[in-house]
Formats: C-alpha cells, structure tokens, sequence
DNA sequence: ATCGGATTACCACCAAATGAGTAACTGGAG
DNA sequence: CTCCAGTTACTCATTTGGTGGTAATCCGAT
C-alpha cells in the first residue's frame, strides 16, 4: 500500500490525552495515518500550511485562538483541505456556527470510535460527516433560519398579532376566546395561522419568540 | 348610627353628564342621598373633609389629580369614608393598583344601574364589592403576586430547571425526554412538579416566566 | 443503625387542551 | 365581482396536565 493510498491527517487539540486517544484510533485504520499534532490554533495553522494533510480534526475549545477562529482562517487561506470538528459541544450555536464557517463535518467525542473511524472515511470521499445526535438540531436550525425576524414581515394579521401577544401571556385558547368574546374554535384556527406564518410547532413556540421579540 | 338611616355619598368624577347619571341613580334608592359632586381629586379631597360621607363614588381617570393619587390621599388621612371606584377601566394595573391603594370597591361603569345600586348597598354594609368582570383577572393577580420571583426561591430541583431552562425553548415533552435520556412519563411528572412550585398553570406560563427571568 | 425526607425515575389512567384538516358564511376593500 | 380577514363548525390524533401510586438512592438526624 503506497503512502498515496492513505488519507493523512492533522489533528488539532489542547488536550494531550485526546489527541493520543486520537492516534491510536487513527492507528487502527491502515487507510489512515497520523501526520501531524497541533495543541493550539496558531500552530495547527502552520502545521496545515506544511503538511498539507487530506483531513483536519479540530476542536472547537481550545485557548488561545479558538476552534472556530482556526476553522475560518483554514477555511480563508489556499488550503483544500477538509476540515472535520471533533468536539464534546452539541450546542446548536457551535454546531451552526461551525456549519457556516465551512466545516466539512461536526463529529462528537462521545461516539464510538468504529463510528468515528467510519465517519472519518465518507468525509475523506468527501462527504459532509455529522453526528446523528445533531441531525435534528440541524433540522431546526436550519428552519428557525428562515423563520420571519419580526412580525413585520411574519405576515401577521391584527388580530393574529393580538393572539400572538396573548399567547405571549401564557393564556390558553378558552382564556383568550373569552376574552375577545369569540368562539374558542375560532381561536384555535388564528393559533394555527399564526403557526403556519411563523413556521413554528407549538403554541409554546410561539410564546417563546414572541417575549424574545419584546412583544407584551 | 346617627340621626339619618340614609348613606351619604360623595361622587367625584370629572365628567359632568356621568356625575348627572349617577345622581339620578342614586336618586331612585331612597336608602341613598347624594350629598356632593367634585369635579376633580383637590376638591373632592376638600369635600370628603368638609362633608364625611359613608361613600365615595370615585373614577379613576381625571385630569389632575388622577383618581389613584385623590385614592391615596382619600385614605391617608383621617376619613373613615369607603371609596369605591367607578370607572370604565378595566385593565389589571388599573384594579390591582386601586385595591391595593385601599378601596373598598371596584366597579365598572357598564354595570347594569339596578346592579350598581345593589354593590352600594353591599359596600355601605363594609364588603368590599367588585365588578364580576373583574374576579377572574384579580385571582391572576394575586396568583401572580405570591409567585415566587426567581428560580432560587421556587424551590426546584436542579433537573427540574434543567428541564424548565428546555420548556423555554419551545421544547415539547417528547423532544426533552430524549433530550435528556429519559421516559416522557417522567418528565411529564417533573412539569407537573414545576407548575406546582411556580404557581402556573401551563407549560406556556412556565415558558414565559423562565424567558422572562431571563433563563435560556 | 435506622428513620425520614428529598430527589429522581417510572407507571397507568383519565380529562382537558391542543393542532391539523376541511368546509362554509360574512362583510368590506379594491 | 372577487379577494381577504374574520368567523364558526365539525372531525381526528396527539399532547398536556392531574391523580395516585411504586421504587431506588442519598443524606442528615435521631
């Protein structure tokens, strides 16, 4: 097996631990192999820029320079190389925050290294590698983003507006029917309208991004 | 006690054609002789003095003095007057702030005439009326007022806010449990447990509460 | 060492609330 | 006249909230 065949691999990490667990992980694949180490952002830089590797995995905390800085100046410079997030944080802000830098997979420390190893592969044929855990999380980033920023432009009408806002209160449909002094079947249409412009699940949904929006 | 059998009443409201309409009302119960008419707080103040009435008939939004600081003096000073509102506002500030402020009563000015004199009758006797409009927003409120006013004090337990932090963000009982690994029969049990500590009566006021405490 | 509480997790059952879908009527604006 | 906002009514499946339990664990006080 030629030394082409194999996918070389930087790994970029402020934990030594992690990083030896990573080796012996990527140890284990003969189609892999290990060329280089990196404890921070700044040399992980350097060392991409040397060593050219196939794939890149990057930790999103690190001191210093952080992951995301890293994953945007690997991302900006001449480098083709695919950049993997190898990470603990499945909040939604890192991972769609790292998505949009240009990260070409989100892969969480806690999966099974066959899993991990796996990933690693369709990510070396080039594909986009992300932990089942956030798919889901994705799929709701991914439909807040194109969620209406104010009611402005959410369509809304009057008297949906003056629903959201008592939804906004935390009133319930016989509450809200009893008090505009309507049906509450009638409510409950406006509530679905309201969901539907909003592109939101649930009534607590919409409470929530209605107090968000300063709408009291 | 005294040489009258009759109630004695003060109405003070800055509007002349609704003083006529009271006088008129009052003039139908012979168990009630309108002794004087204040167009604004300052002289209705002098004439509370000057005349000690059982009863005040008060509206609450005059130029000037407003009926709220006239309600303040009404009951600072050494008048055993009862000061009952009669107004057209039935905003919850509005109510509590007077209640609070000390009045016996709170009426509503789109009461039926029949069921005005009927309340005066019961506020002469010292129970303190209120518009039945009114008791279902005045039991918000003082649920509202014995809520606790931040996690600390609520008394909830650290998974409790764990799961309160993901009521906040929309989350529905299903998503939370495999969120957190666990069965929905359990969190539905822990949301039970929340209201019950935070005296609310619905995930969406729980929401509300946590977004507006600031807990994301 | 044992008792009692607090916490966490689980269960089943039931009533009410919610959300989605479909359909239809009205009154006003264009 | 047509379109739209608002209204009502009717199903249906799902979600939620309440009741009333059981049980394991941990911790502090007796």
């Amino acid at each position: 097996m030629s030394e082409t065949e194999t996918t070389s691999i930087l790994v970029i990490d402020d934990h030594p631990l992690f990083r030896k667990g990573v080796a012996d992980l990527i140890a284990m694949d003969p189609g892999l192999r290990l060329v280089g180490e990196a404890a921070d952002g700044e040399s992980g830089v350097s060392l991409a820029q040397a060593l050219a590797p196939d794939l890149v995995l990057l930790d999103l905390n690190m001191k210093g320079m952080d992951g995301l800085q890293t994953l945007k100046v690997l991302k900006s410079g001449e480098f083709d190389a695919r950049v993997i997030m190898l990470t603990v944080s499945d909040s939604e802000d890192d991972v769609v925050g790292a998505l949009r830098a240009g990260a070409d997979g989100y892969l969480l420390k806690d999966m099974e290294p066959e899993e991990i190893l796996a990933q690693l592969e369709e990510a070396r044929q080039g594909r986009v590698v992300i932990s089942d855990r956030l798919t889901e999380l994705l799929a709701r980033a991914l439909r807040e983003d194109s969620r209406p920023r104010s009611v402005a432009e959410s369509g809304l009408t009057e008297r949906e507006s003056e629903i959201l806002k008592m939804l906004a209160r935390g009133y319930s449909n016989k509450v809200i029917a009893r008090e505009l002094d309507i049906a509450e079947g009638t409510i409950k249409v406006h509530v679905k309208h309201i969901l539907k412009k909003l592109k939101l699940r649930s009534r607590v949904e919409a409470a929530v991004w209605a107090v968000d929006q300063g709408h009291r």
